[in-house]
DNA sequence: GGTAATTGTTTGACATATCAAACAGAACAG
DNA sequence: CTGTTCTGTTTGATATGTCAAACAATTACC
């Protein structure tokens, strides 16, 4: 009856997913480290935008702040991007190698989904992937 | 680059949808037409609340009003329920039957995930899972 | 028919997410 | 150094989605 709002309960919006992920991406090169321009260039967003999105964020504990002016993700943030990358990797795959959707549209989708498939589910599918992979070509 | 921003461009809110949906259910007994408050009733939210958001459905052409303060689902709105039950059902088979995934769980993410799936994604998932359980019990 | 309950709407509040524009401070160019 | 550009923040706006509470209108009860 209110499984729906079970939608509210996640722990990550979509747009602060993207924000960490665009975080964790940018600082690769640079000790995790990124600035807030970069994080928005990177989204598409205005400056501002970002700045708001990482206040809560640092409130949360998923983001820390550096000397100057930088950011990177905490260990929790990057636990939680692990995951979902994790998860839009297995969700990718299946839709293009098992139900032969085309790459846009595996993209799309898997990015639309990835934060929200339960862990338990995301754990499944990939063990189940892997099973029908080592099947398909023996 | 900007992928995740096609977040925004789904047709229908997670909360959307479950408002259609709710009308699409309480109205099933009684032609279509359903109350405010049974609505709110359903999906857990105030009478407030659902006034507020069957207005902008009602602007969209979703909603019709009819004569008693009841609404039904315009064509395109039933259309649009009937899309998202649709791959909510193939979604949760695949779930259950394919992955094990236990019910509790399968409806919780293929409640989350129903309305976000592209339409083309949802049916070749339903096609490939056709064919999958016929080759299951031969 | 008159009081009481129910119904649907509105209002004011809050949270999220976004923008444009203004701003202050830092970095850079000369 | 000085003026310009770049950076990050803040502010005021908009849009969605929610609540509680007040309200008006309708329905129900007896």
């Amino acid at each position: 009856m209110e499984t729906w709002k079970q939608f509210e309960a996640n722990r990550l919006t979509h747009s602060a997913a993207h924000h960490l992920r665009a975080i964790q991406e940018l600082g690769a090169k640079y000790g995790g480290w990124a600035r807030v321009t970069d994080i928005a260039r990177d989204l598409g967003v205005t400056r501002g935008t970002v700045s708001i999105n990482l206040r809560s964020l640092k409130k949360r504990g998923l983001v820390l702040t550096g000397e100057s002016r930088m950011v990177k993700l905490s260990p929790r943030g990057q636990a939680l991007v692990r995951d979902i990358r994790a998860k839009k990797t297995v969700i990718k795959s299946f839709l293009t190698t098992v139900l032969g959707v085309g790459e846009r549209y595996a993209e799309v989708d898997s990015c639309k989904i990835e934060h929200l498939l339960s862990q338990r589910t995301g754990l499944r599918l990939a063990r189940w992937l892997e099973q029908f992979q080592h099947g398909q070509k023996p």
